[in-house]
DNA sequence: GCGACAG
DNA sequence: ATCTTGTCGC
């Protein structure tokens, strides 16, 4: 099976763009100095005053949450308004997974719900269609550089960006957890600081950034479709008020609130029983 | 058996 | 992914 995946996502993978194809306009952002870089707008994305990203109406979040222990699900889109990161749209729809969760190949798991979350979308508003997307995983962060956030933005068509909370290691890649915790925890010391993650290849992975200055963790940062490394990293700072950039935080925070909300039905059932 | 492991 | 309270600090 896993053989067969591998081989839809070298395929998939030819039709990824790495470049910057958005139809908004990125600000200019000082050239490195040293290998760790900052991004200036950290943060600003909530200022309803603050116009960088020229052009950038829509940014969506996508992420699933699911029922403790078992295969159901609660998938989430949640759309943001810019300038001042206002929530205009939230679908959330339950859903049974059928395929496991495998280091690897989530996207075959997570993607269909998520691209039909999408589709949907575009049916009922698409004045609302997001210009960039922000997947709950990895993009080119990844063993064949093609993890959940491409597989996305490929299939869906539109520019995409991963985001994850704890780092994939790749260890043909020599890109090590160890490494990359005291690494980060050392070089990171402000918000809105990052770095590029290289493999011994010399392939460019993604990027491990602080975004916040509370956050001693990193969050990792990786261009899904159609944008660059460089942008895809100040585009998600720019959204980060806390350590999770506010798109992702609210596609979570809808899901669990299904989850909980059914849970504590259920519980009210089983009472009125017994 | 041990450690690793996006979600 | 999920279990799970308080606690320290701005």
């Amino acid at each position: 099976m896993s053989e067969e995946w591998e081989r839809l996502q070298e395929t998939l993978k030819k039709r990824r763009i790495p470049t910057d194809s958005c139809s908004f306009s990125v600000p200019a952002v000082s050239a490195c100095s040293s290998d760790v870089e900052t991004c200036p707008l950290v943060g600003r994305g909530a200022d309803p005053h603050d116009s960088s990203f020229q052009g950038l109406n829509y940014i969506a979040g996508l992420d699933v949450s699911f029922f403790e222990g078992t295969n159901e699900a609660v998938a989430c889109v949640v759309v943001f308004q810019v300038p001042g990161l206002v929530k205009v749209y939230t679908k959330c729809r339950k859903v049974t997974l059928t395929e496991p969760y495998i280091p690897g190949f989530l996207a075959f798991r997570e993607s269909p719900i998520l691209l039909s979350l999408l589709e949907e979308l575009k049916q009922e508003h698409e004045e609302w269609y997001p210009q960039v997307v922000f997947v709950d995983g990895n993009g080119t962060l990844h063993p064949r550089q093609f993890g959940l956030a491409c597989h996305v933005g490929v299939l869906a068509g539109v520019p995409s960006i991963g985001i994850a909370k704890n780092f994939l290691q790749i260890e043909s890649e020599g890109l090590l957890l160890c490494d990359m915790k005291d690494i980060a925890r050392k070089r990171l010391d402000g918000a809105g600081k990052w770095l590029r993650i290289i493999g011994s290849s010399g392939y460019v992975f993604g990027a491990a950034l602080r975004s916040s200055q509370e956050s001693i963790n990193p969050i990792f940062v990786s261009p899904g479709h159609m944008i660059s490394l460089t942008t895809a990293v100040n585009l998600v700072a720019w959204c980060c008020k806390y350590r999770v950039p506010e798109p992702i935080r609210a596609a979570d925070f809808e899901s669990r609130e299904i989850i909980r909300s059914v849970e504590r039905d259920a519980r009210m059932a089983l009472e009125l029983k017994g």
